[in-house]
DNA sequence: TTAATTGTATTATATTAATAATACGATTAA
DNA sequence: TTAATCGTATTATTAATATAATACAATTAA
């Protein structure tokens, strides 16, 4: 697996860090269906974290469907793209909710976002 | 002002409902340029929330520009359009950017977006 | 001038979340 | 069978945040 960092002064619990890692990894295909994860020993050693901490990742990442854990055998990754497309979507839908939300708030209407979106896809 | 009332079972602490309730006010028109606000005791009270509480959301609100406070006397919205619309935009931006970096991360591409984003609007 | 009303500051309490310490129990491989 | 290696469960500690209790200070209006 591609190395990485704890970010310890950033605000986001390192338990996420360790999840967007791992997620980024399986999603752009550096890590692949049956690919075994490092333990949850070893994770913690080299990130410098408490076993538990690294536990929590994996088992939330267990939870979303991305990976696999078997007691006294490890982790393994669990990526079928065709049954993982409807899990994506659905993370894509609360997290495009949430930011709908806060533009309204902000006083923009739908056609707004669009052109904004418009544009920002064009400066990139 | 449009009466609203504080969802306390709500993950959304009560400080940021009355900033978000303020902020729709002002957005949509309903609260203008120099109308004034309950003072922080009378909309405490009338909300069932400590005077700390209500005080720290007009805290916020004028830290971002859409009220003034001055002791002694009360609470005035400040809202002008045309200085305000940069700040709604960086605002929305900066919104944007962190949807936009989470659906990346999740192996989405623009166009997936912009087509889950057309579905969305016309499901509403 | 004075009493009422206003926002502000300080401190305490409660709750939640993240992390850690430790022990447990299943699996593997010698 | 047994020792090492796994993930898991339980409990404690720490830190951050929201809210509350109380006191303070500026302004207003009678």
């Amino acid at each position: 697996m591609t190395r990485f960092d704890i970010d310890t002064k950033s605000a986001v619990p390192a338990y996420q860090q360790v999840m967007q890692a791992i997620k980024l990894e399986i999603m752009s295909g550096r890590l692949k269906n049956g690919d075994q994860l490092p333990s949850i020993r070893d994770l913690a050693k080299l990130l410098k974290l408490n076993p538990n901490t690294v536990a929590k990742a994996y088992y939330n990442l267990e939870a979303e469907g991305f990976i696999e854990s078997r007691i006294g055998s490890g982790n393994w990754v669990k990526f079928q793209p065709a049954k993982q497309d409807t899990l994506r979507r659905a993370m894509l839908e609360t997290e495009l909710k949430n930011f709908l939300e806060k533009a309204v708030s902000l006083g923009f209407n739908i056609e707004d976002i669009k052109q904004l979106l418009e544009r920002f896809i064009n400066d990139e």
